[in-house]
Formats: C-alpha cells, sequence, structure tokens
DNA sequence: CTTTTCACAGTCGCGCGGATGGGA
DNA sequence: TCCCATCCGCGCGACTGTGAAAAG
C-alpha cells in the first residue's frame, strides 16, 4: 500500500483539545478529503491486493479515541519499541492507530450492498472481498461474499432451515461450521463477505447493519477477545448490538446470530501472547445459531431499535440446549466470528425457499473472539470487569465509585442495560450515554494535566491482534464526516513515542515499561464506561485507588513459539520502520483496511510466522515480558506499581471530550447510505 | 502442566408483601 | 373507616470473575 498517500487522509479528525495533537503529519482533513483519501486507498489496495498483506490497521483503528484511553497494555519500551505483551503487538496494524470510525461515530455499519465501486456509499470504501488476503482455505482462493456464504450456508440448509421457525432455525443452523464448512474468511473476508451482498439478495432491499457498541468491541479487540464458555451457558460481554437499516418496513424478518470459526486454528495462550497450536476441530457439532427473540418482525420492527443479543449464551456443553434459552456450542481455545443473518421470511416466519437470496449476512471483524473456560488474558479480565455491569463487584474502586449521589449513577444495570435500548421502541438513542461513554474517557479536569501525553491512543497496534476495523472506520469516517480529525498524531518527530500515547508518563514512571504492572489499565475511565457522569465519581475517589496487576507467571516459554498467524502478522518492515511509520500507518491503517477489507485483508503471508526480526525485538523485552505472560489483580492497595500517576490521568480533557460528544446526537447518528 | 469444573462472594433488578399516606 | 396508590424492605434469582480443586 502507498501509505504516503493515505496517511493525511487516514488521520483520524480527534478534538484537539483531547488529544493534543501535535504531529507534524497530522493533518487537518475535512470529512470530505478523508473520503475522498479512502478512495485513493481503496484504489490502491485494490491494485495490491494479490501482493502479501499484513493485518494492518485493525489494531490502531480499534484504538478509538474514548478507547484510547487507557489501555494499558501497550507500552513503549524506551527505545520506542512497543513492550506489551499483547498479542498485537507484532502486528503491523499496531502501528496504525487511528480509525476514523471511532472517532467520527460510534456506529460502524456495514451494508450488505454490493461492493459497488460507488465511492459516495460508505460501504463502497471497503473493498472487502477484494482483498484476499484473509485466509482463504485450502485453495487460496479468495471468498467472495457469495462464495463463502454458500460454502458456509448452503442455501438449502441454512436458509431453508431457517423459515420454519426458530427452534427449526436452530436445528438447521446448527451444523453450520461442521466438517466440510468453509471457515469463514475471516480477517478480512469475514468481514468483507458478511458485507458483501450476496448476488442478487434482497431484491433490492439491501439491509446496512451498525455495531452499536462498536467501540467496546473494539478495545476487547484489541486485546484479543476472550469470551468465557460454561456448561450452563455464558452470556456474551460485549454483547452483539446492531441497528439495522434499508429493510423493507412491511417485509418480515427472522435475525440471527451464527458463530462460526475464524480460523483453522487452535490457540493457546502463550508467553502472553496468543498463539496457534495445532489445528482447530471443526468437527465440533452443536447449535451455532441464536435466533433473536423477537424474530420473525416485520422490518420496521427491527429498524426502529437497536437489536441486542445480550441474552445470546455461550457454552461448551453440546447437548446443552436449554430449551428456554438458546445457546451457541463453541469450543474453548478455538477463534470464533460471530455473523449476522437476517433473512426474509414470510409472515408466518417461513422462509421462501424459492429465493434464497433474500438471506443477507453481516460480519463484523471486531465481535471476534476466543472462546475460553477461564480467562487468559488478565486485560481482557479487567476490561470485562470495567465495562460489565455485572462484575462491578471486582471494581476496586467500587466503594469510592458508589458514594457519588445516586442522582449522578447513570449506570445501567445489568438489566437495564440490554434492555433499555432494545424494548423501548424508538429509543434508539437511549443507550447513548452509554456508547458515548464508550468514546468518551470521563475523567476529572483534574487529571488534565496528561492530557497531551494521552492525545494518542494507546495501545496502538500491540494489541490487536486482528483488525479488520479498520475499513468500517474507514468507512466510518468517510461515511460520517468526521468530527474530529487525528493526523497522524503522534508524537512529533521521534518515532519512538509514536506507539506510545503514554510514552512520556510511562518512561518517566519506568515501572511501566518493565510491564511488570498493568499500568491504569484502565481505565479508570473505562470502568466508567457506563457511568457517563463519571467526573463525580471521580471526585469521589474513584481512580484513587485502581487494582494493580500482577502478571500471572507463565512458567511457558517466554514467547509463543509460534506467532498468532493472521491476527498478529509481523510487519515485514524492522520494528523500528514500523515505529516510524506508525503516524503514517496510523492513518493507513484506516485505508488498509479498509482497502484490505479490514482484518480480513491480511494477506496469505500474514500467516506466516513472524520475522525473527521482529521477534527479536520481542525478545528484548522478553525479559520483561516472559514474567508477564498472564497479569492478575492486585488488592487495591497491593504493589506500588500501580499508583503511577500516569495512569490515573488518562484524559485529561476528558470533559471537554464529553461535553463535544454530547453536543449533538450527530455523534450518535446512523450512517446514511448514499 | 494445561484445561476444565465448581463453589464462592459480590452486585443488581425484580417481585412480593407490608407499611404509609391521601382521598372518598 | 375503607379503598387505592405509593413507598420501602426483604428475599430470590441472574449474573459476574475468582480461586482452588479436579480432570485430562
Amino acid at each position: 500500500m502507498q501509505l504516503e498517500n493515505i496517511l493525511p487522509s487516514a488521520s483520524i479528525n480527534l478534538p484537539k483539545t483531547f488529544y493534543n495533537l501535535s504531529s507534524s503529519e497530522s493533518t487537518t482533513n475535512s470529512p470530505g478529503s478523508a473520503q475522498i483519501d479512502y478512495q485513493d486507498v481503496e484504489r490502491t489496495e485494490s491494485e495490491t491486493t494479490n501482493g502479501p498483506k499484513k493485518y494492518s490497521g485493525v489494531g490502531n483503528a480499534m484504538m478509538g479515541e474514548g478507547e484510547s484511553d487507557n489501555f494499558s497494555g501497550t507500552k513503549t519500551a524506551p527505545d520506542g519499541r512497543k513492550s506489551s505483551p499483547v498479542i498485537g503487538e507484532d502486528d503491523l496494524t499496531s502501528s496504525r492507530r487511528y480509525n476514523i470510525d471511532e472517532l467520527g461515530s460510534d456506529r460502524y455499519f456495514i451494508s450488505s450492498t454490493q461492493p459497488s465501486t460507488d465511492v459516495a456509499n460508505p460501504c463502497s470504501l471497503f473493498p472487502y472481498g477484494q482483498t484476499g488476503t484473509v485466509y482463504s482455505g485450502s485453495n487460496g482462493s479468495r471468498y467472495s461474499a457469495s462464495l463463502h456464504y454458500g460454502s458456509v450456508l448452503p442455501p438449502t440448509g441454512f436458509s431453508s432451515a431457517v423459515c420454519a421457525s426458530r427452534s427449526q432455525f436452530a436445528t438447521g443452523y446448527q451444523f453450520g461450521q461442521g466438517p466440510g464448512c468453509l471457515y469463514p474468511p475471516y480477517p478480512g473476508t469475514g468481514s468483507g463477505i458478511s458485507s458483501m451482498p450476496i448476488p442478487g439478495s434482497a431484491g433490492g432491499a439491501r439491509a446496512q447493519v451498525y455495531l452499536c457498541n462498536r467501540p467496546l468491541w473494539l478495545k476487547f479487540h484489541r486485546h484479543q477477545t476472550e469470551m468465557i464458555i460454561t456448561k450452563q451457558g455464558r452470556r456474551m460481554f460485549p454483547f452483539l448490538s446492531f441497528n439495522i437499516t434499508g429493510l423493507n418496513l412491511t417485509a418480515h424478518y427472522n435475525v440471527f446470530v451464527e458463530v462460526v470459526l475464524a480460523d483453522p486454528n487452535h490457540w493457546r495462550f502463550q508467553g502472553g501472547k496468543w498463539v496457534t497450536c495445532g489445528k482447530a476441530d471443526n468437527n465440533m457439532q452443536g447449535n451455532k445459531v441464536y435466533v433473536h427473540p423477537e424474530s420473525p418482525n416485520t422490518g420496521a420492527h427491527w429498524m426502529r431499535q437497536e437489536i441486542s443479543f445480550s441474552k445470546l449464551k455461550l457454552t461448551n456443553n453440546k447437548g446443552a440446549n436449554n430449551n428456554n434459552t438458546q445457546m451457541i456450542v463453541l469450543q474453548s481455545l478455538h477463534k470464533y466470528q460471530p455473523r449476522l443473518h437476517i433473512v426474509e421470511v414470510t409472515e408466518d416466519g417461513v422462509e421462501d425457499m424459492s429465493n434464497e437470496t433474500k438471506t443477507q449476512t453481516f460480519t463484523f471483524p471486531e465481535n471476534q473472539f476466543i472462546a475460553v473456560t477461564a480467562y487468559q488474558n488478565t486485560d481482557i479480565t479487567q476490561l470485562k470487569i470495567d465495562h460489565n455491569p455485572f462484575a462491578k463487584g471486582f471494581r476496586d474502586n467500587y466503594d469510592s465509585m458508589y458514594t457519588a449521589p445516586e442522582s449522578d449513577r447513570l449506570t445501567p444495570s445489568p438489566t437495564d442495560s440490554p434492555r433499555s435500548h432494545q424494548i423501548v421502541p424508538g429509543a434508539r438513542y437511549a443507550m447513548q450515554p452509554f456508547f458515548q461513554d464508550q468514546f468518551v474517557n470521563n475523567l476529572p479536569q483534574n487529571h488534565r494535566f496528561y492530557a497531551s501525553e494521552r492525545a494518542v491512543p494507546q495501545t496502538n497496534g500491540l494489541l490487536s491482534p486482528q483488525t479488520d476495523d479498520t475499513a468500517a472506520a474507514a468507512a466510518a469516517s468517510a461515511a460520517s464526516a468526521q468530527r474530529w480529525f487525528v493526523g497522524s498524531v503522534q508524537q512529533t518527530g521521534s518515532s519512538s513515542k509514536l506507539d506510545l500515547p503514554y510514552d512520556g508518563d510511562y518512561s518517566t514512571s519506568g515501572l511501566l515499561s518493565s510491564y511488570g504492572i498493568k499500568p491504569l489499565p484502565l481505565q479508570t475511565s473505562h470502568a466508567l464506561s457506563y457511568y457517563p457522569d463519571s467526573a463525580a465519581f471521580m471526585a469521589a475517589g474513584w481512580g484513587s485507588t485502581r487494582g494493580a496487576y500482577q502478571r500471572k507467571m507463565t512458567t511457558g516459554l517466554p514467547w509463543s513459539p509460534r506467532p498468532s498467524p493472521p491476527a498478529f502478522a509481523e510487519d515485514p518492515l524492522g520494528a523500528k520502520d514500523k515505529l516510524q511509520d506508525e503516524g503514517a500507518t496510523a492513518a493507513a491503517a484506516a485505508a488498509t483496511t479498509t482497502t484490505t477489507g479490514g482484518v480480513g485483508a491480511a494477506t496469505t503471508s500474514s500467516w506466516m510466522e513472524t520475522p525473527h526480526s521482529l521477534k527479536s525485538v520481542d525478545s528484548t523485552d522478553s525479559g520483561v515480558y516472559s514474567m508477564v505472560c498472564k497479569r492478575r489483580r492486585l488488592s487495591p492497595g497491593g504493589s506500588s506499581t500501580d499508583t503511577s500517576p500516569t495512569i490515573k490521568c488518562e484524559d485529561l480533557t476528558t470533559d471537554e471530550y464529553n461535553k463535544d460528544s454530547q453536543k449533538g446526537m450527530g455523534y450518535y447518528t446512523f450512517y446514511t447510505s448514499p
């Protein structure tokens, strides 16, 4: 790709107040310009489609402004290299930091429409499908949306089954992933596929789907999302929540989620990162589909409100099929990709067998996760605790948090969070605060001091293993005139700084560099994700004590023998180069994803082992990292490490940021397809 | 040694019943 | 005094991550 070309446009718009962009590269792009750039990118990408591509952008893209926050995991080594054990570190994407859409809007959408060349259409921005870099399967051929669909979801079985009824539905789809089924071309193609319209599909009604809580998903995705599976079933968190547009108001549709293997590998958490370990067992049988309880229903119904799958449960119990609750059967240590299916049916819920084209599938790469029976990466654990209302009891500063007046307490309750927006008709924005929060870190102004440092989303690439959302981001950016634009942000000049938003702080602390601790993860602000009015809490003492993390030491190899393939594909460029380019890459990331089709864009090369050169980099840190692999939370009073001030101060300008974000619904508005 | 299972403690909302207050 | 609406407290269930034990 031609990063140079892309960068300017790629850069995201961010409130300067918040990010303090100083980067020379950063440019003030207007939304329009951004779009144009993307076009360029897309073009470029398509041209290079066959070439080795790397996973790019996702990681960065993921870092939303709001998110940028705190991610602790990523830190820059003194030399500017990222030392975080986080998955994505090898990922080139990491270099790309920003994703437009994150900043611009909280909603990310993929249109099922065909990847038309229509530039104007946000969808067009994502050359999904075109980028075959993704896991192409044995034949190596790229999966086109249609192809993939067909392979995975045979018209006869899949769609037809659907029609009958929910129960049938589930049954019918149950083995969609069974042997013989192709893996969804995950990274790249996966997203692309879903986004791609099925040939002749929808008789004209092309739906557009927005991932409502995308920012939150991105946060997790950066660290490689993990989902607990238990015998009795465990809810997903983040849960899937979509907004759908473009449906026929009067037509009836079944909406369901299918979870398919994202790649052909078995994974294990070793050396602080996820690495492949043998082949996946794709013979696993069991229900893979969760039909939305409100199915079938009219297009008007589905479009009226957010479609939440908060009740969806994941289990590893093949025989478990609770009559009351649909559960999706998964296998531990396998990577999965949820996919949203919208199938037009008759009033009674029966699908039109004669017209399989009425099925539309949407895939959001950031929804990808690894099923586990116990959390492996403490970053994920912390994110879950910080964001999942059900886990409030595990928040270290919980006490102080709640000292605030009840009136100030906006945290959605476990039950209401999902329901509130789902049930109330027309309450499309009911969750606004929630989403907003995902973007914004609410911090007391007193923390403002560190604003400059936080200017860049932290975790850059380190984390995200798979990236894909960049495409989405790009689309979002293009689609919505970004309110904020961030240039390559990053730190001016020195490449070393690029990666680390917190560079200054971390380096200062020194502790962070070692990773012995989890730098304020958080997100305190994160913890308040659900607390729009977090400031009050902060005043109450929030942030004063945040659990420190203790790395869970793994006796295993410091580094995985085999780096995760696609997701974590290393950048061919030297690490150093990477860093230098990071600023550019960040911007490019968006473009890349767009062009590459998001995560999936990863080329076959991405599957190759990580270059030793990169490893060397890691090795440098390995001493530190090796120790780190898994982190465990410490008691509040715990290690001195956690005390680092930097952490607490994550985002300074948060207040301002919030103001901006709150100003208009526009921030949350949906993208409309041209 | 790794992975899975289980009991546990914690939070929350919901539902129920009782107490309270106002109006007829 | 009776009826009705509202408020409050309690118990229950749902849900979470933790950590130890069990299983492979």
